[in-house]
DNA sequence: CACTTGACCTGTCCGC
DNA sequence: TGCGGACAGGTCAAGT
């Protein structure tokens, strides 16, 4: 899916474009998509007010003034999209004139979209999966931090809370680990995925496959904030789209364009010049640099 | 324990 | 051009 910084980008997105607009409809297309109860839905959702839009993780969180929230994760291929009503420019002129090239998505409605929500003014938002693996859920709202998954959240990379400390003591807990699985594991820190993981060991020169336990104090300072540098720019970026990644106005992110390693098997290494290869690290490809990241012995 | 595999799904790309 | 297999940003359960 979507890491951190793509689910951070649709956040700020969606909290200017649908903060303050009252539900007036749901369709679904997909029931694994939405698994709750017409009778819910219709209860706490239809004509309730969007109040705020947050983010937990990866995890998207829309509360509303019925008391609920939209929990929504969007795994691997989930996107958001918002499309204004025709009278404030609809479809056509978004995607016609301006910006021909930085969308990814045509008229909505499409064959990706499993669950469409419009509001009072005529505007909707689109839930596209095309995998299928994401979700929304409708929950109370003071349930939500209580939750199993989000309880088990590690610290938020880009909180104050991440400090050195807390990242030691957090990576710790795996020391006998490779560092790549823990990077990847959401109650370690929470929102790094797939492409951060690689983009940091690449920044911070350490091998995917280290064991946690041995790598020293002065090196996990540098990967602290190797993870922190790498999440903030590919925030200011607009994230990350390699495949199908869109903001909540339908648009690609930039991030890929200052990747070192992801994605770019056989291109030089940014630093030393010799070729980025591929391998396999906590069962998902994994890009390197052989040269500058040292294999552990 | 740590680690791998399979499952959830669809689509694309690569080699034959 | 067609077909089979590998692979894709995430996460969970089950098995080694």
């Amino acid at each position: 899916m979507p890491e951190l910084p793509e689910v951070e980008t649709i956040r700020i997105g969606l909290q200017k474009l649908i903060r303050g607009k009252r539900i007036e409809s749901v369709d679904f297309d997909w029931q694994k998509s939405f698994p709750n109860s017409p009778s819910d839905i219709k209860q706490f959702l239809l004509g309730a007010t969007v109040l705020d839009v947050s983010r937990r993780a990866k995890v998207l969180l829309i509360s509303l003034n019925s008391g609920y929230s939209l929990v929504i994760h969007l795994k691997m291929t989930g996107q958001l999209v918002y499309v204004p009503s025709t009278q404030d420019g609809g479809a056509e002129d978004r995607f016609g004139a301006g910006h021909p090239n930085d969308s990814l998505v045509g008229a909505l409605p499409d064959k990706s979209t499993r669950v469409t929500i419009s509001f009072h003014d005529h505007s909707k938002l689109f839930f596209n999966d095309q995998r299928k693996f994401g979700w929304v859920r409708l929950i109370p709202s003071v349930e939500v931090p209580h939750i199993d998954f989000m309880k088990r959240f590690g610290p938020e990379p880009l909180e104050k809370e991440f400090t050195q400390t807390i990242f030691e003591n957090q990576v710790m807990r795996r020391s006998k680990s490779r560092i790549k699985s823990v990077l990847l594991d959401q109650t370690v820190i929470a929102g790094i995925g797939n492409i951060y993981a690689d983009e940091s060991l690449w920044a911070s020169k350490i091998h995917p496959e280290t064991r946690v336990q041995n790598i020293p104090n002065n090196t996990l300072k540098i990967l602290r904030k190797a993870i922190i540098d790498v999440l903030t720019l590919s925030i200011d970026k607009g994230g990350s789209t390699n495949k199908n990644y869109v903001n909540a106005e339908g648009k690609k992110g930039s991030y890929m364009d200052f990747a070192h390693v992801y994605n770019r098997t056989n291109q030089p290494c940014d630093r030393c010049g010799s070729p980025i290869k591929k391998i396999r690290s906590a069962g998902r490809g994994t890009h390197i640099c052989t040269v500058c990241q040292k294999e552990p012995s």
